[in-house]
DNA sequence: TGTCGAGTTCAAAAAAAATTGAACAATGGA
DNA sequence: TCCATTGTTCAATTTTTTTTGAACTCGACA
């Protein structure tokens, strides 16, 4: 099995796409997105949609699904390769964009529909009957609400820490 | 069912413990943990395990392990109660302890697996024969370090923005 | 307009993760 | 020490998530 067949993985190939398949899971993704990303971080040449497949041995849907999701994060370029007919990606490999995409894509709406929850939570606690309890619960809620601040205020910090 | 009867939740702790549920999830913690710490949020008096149990209708297990998993964040304290032989249970609601502990107990062991991953990934890239793909990995593996650091130097960071 | 092949979609299958519950261990009175 | 009861553990089960693969869409070219 020579070096450059396209379906094996070098040693230095795999330790990357095995600690990329780890460690997106940290962030709650499928191991398959961190592979794929993996192996277009320590490609030298754009990879087609078809390489990944060949040299990841996943399916094509996994590797469609996976690019579309790398996509939404803008992880990565579409470029031209060697078969015109194709799409060739390389890989993004700025952090930076990288968190800033997770972010936007997926731990915003999150704070989003926190937010609206929380809302309809202060409702909710006014129709509290007992004086006590209602405190107690007022309280609460505005501990939630700070917390929600305090994490949103987290986030331009964290991107700007990651630039470069 | 009167207000009062342990096994049912209000409506306000159903919403609450919901959406601790949901939050948890974006860190990759099951439900149940969520509905745990929830509940403990949001009550006023301390909870014994077997309260969790029959107030979100879970199994002696599942409770029992939550609570094993948030002691090691520090996210509650035991607390005496109405029965001296059961062990109660008071959340602790400091945002920058559950976070610290969130980071000492997950985040930090993947950190530190990472760096001795990359440091394997240094070892192998010597033995790579072909100067100009060594030159390529070389910057590559530099990059991945350089991402760690930024990642370790976010800790604290995020502890310090977080603290009251 | 018809054909070819790249890429997408999504229902079904497989794999992984969470939950259960029964056996077990620990604790603390009597 | 023995009993009663709280809390833990872990193999089996259930639930959820991920992956697969075959049918489909789309677009380029003849």
């Amino acid at each position: 099995m020579p070096d450059d067949d396209p379906k094996s993985l070098v040693e230095i190939e795999k330790e990357v796409v095995s600690l990329f398949a780890d460690g997106v899971r940290v962030a709650g993704l499928p191991r398959s997105i961190g592979e794929i990303y993996g192996l277009l971080f320590i490609s030298r040449e754009p990879l087609s949609l078809d390489d990944l497949v060949k040299r990841l041995g996943i399916s094509k849907g996994s590797a469609s699904q996976g690019l579309k999701f790398l996509r939404t994060l803008g992880a990565f370029r579409e470029v031209d390769g060697p078969d015109a007919r194709r799409t060739y990606f390389e890989a993004d490999i700025k952090l930076k964009k990288l968190v800033g995409g997770f972010i936007r894509e997926q731990l915003r709406p999150h704070f989003d529909s926190g937010k609206d929850r929380i809302k309809t939570l202060e409702k909710e606690v006014m129709n509290e009957g007992d004086a006590a309890r209602r405190a107690f619960y007022e309280e609460r809620v505005k501990k939630l609400e700070r917390w929600l601040k305090q994490a949103k205020l987290l986030l331009p910090l964290v991107q700007r820490v990651l630039g470069e």
